[in-house]
DNA sequence: TTGTATGCGTTATCAG
DNA sequence: CTGATAACGCATACAA
């Protein structure tokens, strides 16, 4: 390994003059400076981010702790992420929670040993044990995707709009298409961007004068197995629903699949509404009628908090709802537009 | 910040005795260990990984340089890679080369600047800036997607076929369903996948009679403007091919999109056959029939061979090949099958 | 079985 | 305008 002493050594100057080179973080001779860098060239020296991150107690990484990475609406949401930090020059860690508390604290406690500088997390559905030893140690934190209720002192979050747009699908489809027995498969259970979506569920039936008491919500995990099973459970009832709201994008691919194993093609014998969008779904048949969140902007937005939280750690906590976009095709009834 | 001499005091022993508990490196009296393990306890120390890493050299970090995150394929690339890393108890750092030259050394160069231990690199088309600095630092080093012809010295490689599945799948247009105008829509020139797989779909025309010189292949690039474009100087010639063999994820959802506009849906008026499955492929009209990658386990066995070469340097250079699974739908115009 | 001393490569303080 | 020195928090060689 080629060190600063070994550059130093070369261009005739102390190490203290190459890291002022490096860092311009004082005035040097323009000479001098010359003879530096050609040393640099010369030696292929690099500067060890292990050591500078020691001594100045700065790490220039961003750690990132996502639920299930595999969901490809997260991967988006990564790679947002992963271009604004390598943007302003630093780097991202990965990690997964899995969405469980146990992961998620041992994600937190890698991020934390690498002493990263600010945190993204998406938290689990009970994120206190990750939250106790994020405040111990004061990294500045945000919060993607689920908006906590209560928020927690000095931390920022950034999800997108859940009730009103749950509820303007529903409304769309008892106005515009006349449905009555409306139910809803909902994502995991115990989470706030669930919760909300079934206030939303709920919102809406009223809006159109039903009762969301009488209306049937099973909550759909995140497999396809649990999927089928709460859509069957759904189906084989006396008066089964006409129209179903799909809580996110996993519950939405499996439900499809699971009503196609029924013979059923929305929108015929079911109207369906989504949340998530698709890049396929303008081409793909059922053509799903969904509600398209912002995901670059979720990611963008989620570092401006965070690096403005770095920079003044004392801010009041802040969120920021972003809003989804209703992307009308024809799963929900609609007849195809012109332009397609 | 508390640190190991905070803990040695509360314990009234020494910051070596206390360094030795947690890595377990030579042996401690029982009572020892036991006032050390509630020092820690009670003083909520966590040990510094950036200090760890100065002082022993490795920094329990693996760098990831892919190609364009936001394609899903990636991202299903990169869960598989996080889970093992994990699990093997680093960290995963992850930055995108968006497969040009320039970034790639400037992913490098940051990933090296934080001394990972050893790196998976998706190469561009061309590398060889990159594999000169990461040759002269000696980490260790495995391509994934792309395995190069010619193989650098001690760095290993995995990716799947691509020569002998598209031939397979020409094949398959050919001899089942009697095509005779077959042609294809390839993705990014330069890179070795896409020569391979133009390569199979050569081969796969001669195995069927057909003459590789005369048959229509377009470079789509990797955007759905490009690959519209490529099609529309596919179809407007005098005898248009009645089938359509796409070179990728990407290319399959613009092109089927593409196609769409012009009122053609597969197999009606364009038979397809597809490189990259989708796990929405089951349910949505065309069904797609398609070769699809191992993804998982392209992950796995990239971690794999990088653990081996970061435990054995000197070992010789490896390449492995993943084989992709046929995945007959409808879209090739085949029948659909009883089961769905 | 335990402790002391040293250095990893860098930057910050202070002195010249 | 430049340099000597110390310290960041830890692991290890050596000593007791």
């Amino acid at each position: 390994m080629v060190t600063m002493s070994d550059v130093a050594r070369v261009a005739k100057v102390s190490a203290t003059t190459v890291s002022h080179v490096i860092n311009k973080s004082r005035k040097v001779n323009p000479e001098t400076e010359k003879a530096v860098r050609e040393a640099i060239e010369a030696t292929g020296y690099a500067a060890d981010g292990i050591a500078r991150s020691l001594r100045t107690g700065r790490s220039q990484t961003i750690g990132l702790a996502m639920t299930a990475i595999s969901n490809t609406y997260f991967g988006d949401v990564v790679h947002a992420l992963e271009l604004k930090v390598t943007n302003l020059g630093y780097s991202l860690i990965l990690t997964d929670t899995h969405d469980t508390p146990e992961q998620e604290l041992r994600a937190i406690h890698a991020l934390l040993s690498h002493r990263v500088d600010g945190i993204v997390l998406a938290p689990s559905a009970f994120p206190e044990a990750a939250y106790a030893h994020l405040s111990r140690r004061k990294v500045p934190l945000v919060l993607i995707d689920r908006v906590p209720e209560t928020h927690p002192p000095r931390v920022d979050a950034v999800g997108v709009s859940n009730i009103e747009p749950i509820a303007r699908m529903v409304e769309h489809l008892g106005m515009a298409h006349g449905h009555t027995r409306i139910a809803m498969l909902a994502p995991k259970p115990g989470i706030i961007t669930t919760r909300e979506r079934v206030a939303g569920f709920c919102l809406g039936l009223e809006r159109i004068g039903l009762d969301p008491a009488a209306a049937p919500i099973e909550y759909a995990g995140e497999s396809p197995e649990q999927t089928t099973a709460a859509l069957t459970r759904m189906l084989e009832v006396p008066s089964p629903p006409t129209a179903l709201v799909l809580g996110n994008n996993l519950v939405t691919v499996a439900a499809i699949a699971a009503l196609r194993r029924r013979g059923i093609t929305p929108p015929h014998g079911m109207a369906t509404v989504s949340f998530d969008d698709f890049p396929w779904a303008d081409s793909f048949e059922p053509r799903l009628t969904t509600m398209s969140q912002p995901v670059d902007e979720l990611g963008a937005v989620a570092v401006q908090l965070l690096f403005e939280r770095m920079a003044t750690p004392e801010l009041e906590s802040r969120s920021v709802r972003l809003e989804p976009t209703f992307e009308l095709r024809e799963s929900c009834g609609c007849p195809r537009g012109p332009g397609v």
